[in-house]
DNA sequence: GCCGTTTTCGGCCCGACTGTTTTCAGTCG
């Protein structure tokens, strides 16, 4: 079986948990954990890599140990760590730590007082009174058990950005309007535009803290209430969405909006800074010792450490502090950059809008042109396009075009790829266009190798620009499919055609990682709406979040060029 | 287990909330 590095990390992620509920030292538990989240964000695949014989690189948190246990799991897909670790305990107990309000130590307790080791086993010992027993549980930890227990398989679900910005912007609003309020910030992964949201963390300024407390407990969207302090709660809204609330006062809030954007590998490397420098940050503002010397804005943290603001986009502890450090910081893609997009359906194919309404639509966007990209003929359910169709579709757009002020539509194609790497319209139709997009929609469960090949192939087609979410990922339901990324990344590079961001929420493809690969290897990115409807614009603003989580720039961005700039880079990959 | 403008040994981010243990450990973010 192929090991893969989500394995690895996964095999890192078990160790951790088993180490931590033995009792081992924090500082290993973290070695682990920290090197489960390094090789999950590599790039490459270690197995190819080592397999082709190049040496693995240094890389921050791996040292001579880790480093050969990463490559004992890659080449062999075991680690005898591991092994050791479920001979000694069950490794089903790792999936009482995701129960809220277990940790390690009460896990260890559990197992060797009670013999609980499973989900299962947890709620019967709860029900029959046995956990009240222990020494350090009690009754109303018993009970919180039993509740956790029984919805640890449920409520383990994330949120995707639209639905979280729906909900959380209503919040922000009720809790504005609520006296004595001053500010009221989204922090958290929402702020650092994850793909997707685990609980929503909000910010408050306040001269009294318990009135806002008490307004959170009215707001008629919570359901439950599972923490309440002077300052801080924790609250699950109807939909399951939990929101954490921090109330502080205003001149520390940029130390506290700062803390609670994370993330928490960024907020760790940063207080290692601070202290190396006799200084202590928390969320109150940053400290020389019992004086405060800042906290009233987030750049205000910075400036003590020398360091320029870093958008929260790039807060991910993955070389953003060495680069403000540096002066390097990227200057990061806004929304207001893209001049169009070049990916969209109208109602030829299947998308919910006509041409017209699709071309108002972007111009209201503030885009100058758009690619009308419809599907091609082997996805019927889709009611792609054959070659007759397309050619009355063209008609359309250049009889449209002679009328529209201020917006192009530029004439496109969202072409299959098939499984055998040809394209599903002939050259001669697709050679009429003035871009193609190549996608991937169906066949996702080829081997690595073939599906590369496959894609590979269809990018040196004669008439090839962009390759539309590249990695064929469904948020939430479906995963990506295998293909080797930087083998593909390179391809463009030398074959002189693009790669997209699909900006759709549920798609974020490609993401954040590979779209710095593609910037280190001088690939273009388009970031499209992939629209199928005028309200689809919209989601531009999710693409260029994900583009900015990959360090992306103006510059690298294939669409931030004018009508006039991108016509020859388009007419370059069309042979 | 990692790492070095305090260090190759001795450190490793910091504070709120809960429940239960009457002074604090465990968990969480």
């Amino acid at each position: 079986m192929p090991v893969h590095n989500a394995d690895i990390a996964a095999a890192f992620e078990e160790i951790a948990d088993l180490l931590e509920i033995q009792g081992a030292s924090p500082f290993r538990v973290r070695a682990y954990r920290n090197a489960s989240r390094t090789v999950g964000e590599f790039g490459r695949d270690i197995r190819s890599l080592l397999e082709s014989g190049e040496s693995f690189p240094k890389l921050p948190g791996i040292g001579a140990d880790l480093a050969a246990k990463i490559h004992e799991f890659a080449t062999t897909g075991k680690s005898e760590l591991l092994a050791s670790l479920r001979a000694q305990l069950p490794a089903t107990v790792t999936t009482l730590l995701k129960v809220p309000g277990l940790g390690p130590k009460r896990v260890k307790m559990l197992h060797e007082a009670l013999h609980v080791d499973t989900l299962a086993q947890l709620s019967a010992a709860a029900r029959d009174g046995r956990i009240r027993q222990l020494p350090g549980f009690g009754e109303k930890t018993e009970r919180s058990i039993l509740d956790a227990a029984q919805t640890a398989m449920s409520r383990a679900q994330r949120f995707k950005l639209p639905l979280a910005a729906q909900y959380v912007e209503a919040l922000v609003a009720y809790l504005k309007a609520i006296p004595d309020v001053g500010q009221v910030a989204v922090a958290g992964s929402f702020r650092r535009m994850r793909e997707t949201v685990g609980d929503l963390d909000v910010v408050v300024t306040a001269t009294d803290p318990g009135r806002v407390m008490a307004a959170l407990g009215d707001y008629d969207e919570v359901a439950e209430i599972l923490s309440s302090g002077p300052t801080r709660a924790s609250v699950v809204l109807r939909n399951a969405l939990q929101i954490d609330v921090r109330v502080v006062a205003q001149d520390s809030y940029g130390a506290a909006l700062h803390y609670f954007t994370g993330s928490k590998a960024h907020n760790i490397a940063l207080r290692r800074l601070a202290q190396a420098r006799g200084l202590k940050v928390n969320e109150y503002g940053v400290f020389r010792g019992a004086d405060r010397i800042a906290g009233a804005t987030e750049a205000s943290v910075y400036a003590c450490l020398d360091l320029p603001f870093i958008p929260p986009e790039l807060r991910e502890n993955r070389g953003e502090i060495e680069a403000a450090r540096a002066g390097r910081l990227p200057h990061l893609i806004e929304r207001t950059d893209l001049r169009g997009d070049l990916h969209a359906h109208t109602v030829a194919s299947d998308g919910r809008n006509s041409l017209a309404e699709m071309a108002q639509a972007a111009k209201a966007a503030g885009l100058e042109y758009l690619a009308i990209t419809e599907h091609s003929q082997r996805l019927t359910v889709a009611k792609g396009l054959d070659a007759a169709a397309l050619g009355a579709h063209i008609e359309r757009m250049d009889r449209l075009n002679e009328q529209l002020k201020g917006l192009t539509l530029l004439k496109g194609i969202e072409v299959d790829i098939l499984e055998d790497g040809s394209l599903d319209l002939p050259d001669d139709v697709l050679g009429q266009l003035d871009l193609v997009v190549g996608a991937v929609h169906g066949q996702f469960s080829l081997s690595s190798e073939k599906q590369t090949a496959r894609i590979l192939r269809a990018m040196n087609h004669p008439h090839f620009s962009i390759l539309a979410h590249p990695s064929g990922r469904l948020l939430g339901e479906r995963e990506a499919y295998e293909v080797d990324m930087p083998q593909i990344i390179r391809e463009a590079k030398r074959r002189g055609c693009f790669l997209e961001l699909d900006a759709r929420p549920e798609r974020l493809d490609l993401n954040d990682i590979y779209c710095q690969m593609a910037k280190a290897e001088g690939v273009l990115v388009s970031i499209n709406s992939d629209a199928h409807s005028t309200l689809d614009f919209a989601n531009l603003r999710y693409g260029i979040g994900q583009a900015r989580r990959g360090w992306l720039e103006k510059a690298d961005v294939l669409n931030t060029r004018s009508l006039k700039g991108i016509r020859p880079l388009l007419a370059a990959t069309m042979g």
